[in-house]
DNA sequence: TCTTGACCTCAAGTGAGGTTGAGGTTGCAT
DNA sequence: ATGCAACCTCAACCTCACTTGAGGTCAAGA
């Protein structure tokens, strides 16, 4: 293994744009994992800038970490994720996406019946009712991969 | 003034969904204003259902209690909102959710770009470049109305 | 060898968006 | 007039996704 296969978590933090401390809450949460020198510090893989960008993506679409933290349980344990197993996963992160705007889209028809009465009724008018509700709770939008109806 | 065009929180709550300790935090971030009955008790007009009404709605859409409250801010003080003055504002919130669903889409296009090679690379990749950190930081989209770019 | 910057852990803090609980008051029906 | 559900305030607590700080260790160059 060269020198250059492996990172510090600085050099780590430096290529992705995340944070030190952000990579270490990621390794609590399970979502990376790093092996250690002698001496306790990190060190890393260069396959886990990709993993590193996936996380960031996937939090962008909305993911929580659990969420994200389930969709990585998909990658193959014990060996190197290869391009097939990042398109596999990536083409789930493109379904929760378009899921995502269909849901917007749907928000905007039912916002332009809306404008032309001025309702904005809860529950009366179609644009919100409380069947959604469950989806709109919480910090920004959260849904996980492969699951239609977001958490119960 | 009929009984029946005031409410009381418990009612409010009832009609919208939404539970009377939000209602009383809106109140304290000033999204929503209540008078008070001698004993101290908030009441409030039917007209507030409307409001709360977008709150939620724009909540759903991402919208932080301050981006709210900056929207709010251009109904008439002073008087009751029309239904002139709701479409209004409802269409400022169908721009802010027009962008974020063209942002969506082009997420989107770009991660068909990367499935292909499998990159998922931050800096190198398209998908994700450093100038859209900002947008990507905190718990859930971040945007406010008429402002392009989001908060600073 | 020494220095210095990068690293380590663990605990506490932050801010958004609320909920929960204690202890007390109001207001409507009977 | 009385009972009791619904209301009040205020402080504390909660989750999420991190950041910050204290106190200490490691590793590489001069």
């Amino acid at each position: 293994m060269r020198a250059t296969d492996v990172l510090t978590i600085g050099q780590l933090a430096e290529r992705t744009g995340v944070s030190v401390s952000a990579i270490r809450f990621y390794e609590t949460k399970g979502l990376i994992t790093a092996f250690r020198t002698q001496g306790d510090q990190r060190r890393f893989l260069r396959a886990d800038i990709r993993r590193l960008s996936f996380i960031r993506i996937a939090q962008h679409l909305g993911l929580s970490i659990d969420g994200i933290a389930e969709a990585l349980a998909s990658l193959p344990h014990g060996r190197t994720p290869n391009a097939a197993d990042w398109a596999k996963i990536s083409r789930a992160l493109r379904a929760a996406l378009n899921e995502r705007i269909a849901e917007l889209e749907r928000t905007r028809d039912k916002l332009d019946g809306c404008i032309g009465c001025g309702c904005l009724s809860l529950k009366k008018c179609a644009l919100y009712n409380p069947g959604d509700r469950a989806r709109a709770l919480g910090a920004g939008p959260r849904f996980v991969l492969g699951d239609k109806a977001g958490p119960v």
